[in-house]
DNA sequence: GGAGGTGTTAGTCA
DNA sequence: CTGACTAACACCTC
């Protein structure tokens, strides 16, 4: 799925394209997207009006002019694509909003993780996942001391503990492989051995590493493109996430690839030293 | 053809 | 509580 720089992405786009449209008719081709009930989501969103597209880590809300916020998480390879006519999708579109201006917005997900759920505007901080986020990169709250407090409360990996969205919000498999080659932390290291300098290193890379990202767009690795269509050109500035094989861009050192927290993880053997 | 991998997260189990 | 593992699903690559 896309990370917090494509789900920015996303949603200047989405902002580009269909702020202050009316919501006609929605058709659902696959329920289980939807969270709650099926007919109350589509009956509180007809003649809704889309007043604006926001954003809390990976997480889009579109808040309409009724009251109430429509909970987007993408997850996988959830999209959204806006068309002229409905046979312009194609089968992996599960849900079809149908706006005033004779287009339409759907939402594409080959493998149906993504989820929708439609809140009062005022509660959206109030759902269990959103409230209990951490901060995000990029804004005041996320500074050195609660990356380090995060960092110290646990016993994880490295790399486990800055997917934990509790800790810091918005890293992904790539960019936690990134931030961890820029840092220069072996992605194995348990979070609580981190010295100081390593934890403001990363602090530091995350910043620097989400900002540059969503300058470039957001990354694009199979399928993903924004809502106007566009590819995302962060690709061209990874430094680890599928290098595998391929010399270290600092020390040439052939880039690795295992398994840590489950997940495929890139590293560099030479830069990124396991302490002991 | 079959196994294993894919940008996430919620739920289960020890 | 914490940490590890798995399911949800469809497709792609070896």
């Amino acid at each position: 799925m896309p990370e917090l720089p494509e789900v920015e992405t996303v949603r200047r786009g989405l902002n580009k394209m269909i702020i202050g449209q009316k919501i006609t008719a929605i058709d659902i081709l696959y329920d289980k997207i939807i969270v709650g009930d099926v007919d109350t989501f589509k009956e509180q969103l007809i003649d809704a009006t889309i007043a604006y597209v926001g954003r809390r880590a990976k997480y889009l809300l579109f808040n309409f002019d009724n009251g109430l916020t429509m909970i987007s998480h993408l997850r996988m390879e959830g999209k959204y694509q806006v068309r002229s006519k409905i046979s312009d999708f194609d089968k992996h579109v599960h849900i079809i909003f149908h706006l005033s201006n004779g287009e339409y917005l759907g939402y594409r997900d080959v493998r149906k993780f993504g989820r929708m759920q439609l809140v009062d505007t005022n509660d959206v901080t109030k759902v269990k996942s959103i409230a209990l986020l951490g901060p995000e990169p990029l804004t005041p709250e996320f500074t050195y001391q609660s990356l380090l407090e995060g960092l110290k409360s646990t016993r994880k990996t490295v790399k486990a503990t800055l997917l934990d969205q509790h800790v810091v919000s918005g890293l992904g498999n790539i960019y936690a492989d990134e931030v961890l080659w820029l840092a220069k932390v072996h992605p194995e290291q348990p979070a609580n051995e981190l010295t100081t300098q390593q934890v403001k290193d990363l602090h530091n890379g995350i910043n620097e590493d989400i900002k540059k990202a969503i300058d470039a767009g957001g990354t694009t690795i199979r399928s993903y493109v924004d809502a106007t269509g566009h590819s995302g050109e962060f690709q061209f500035q990874l430094n680890v996430y599928g290098r595998q094989g391929k010399p270290c861009k600092r020390c040439e050192t052939i880039i690795e690839k295992i398994k840590v927290a489950g997940r495929g993880t890139h590293f560099c053997p030479h830069c990124q030293v396991l302490q002991s």
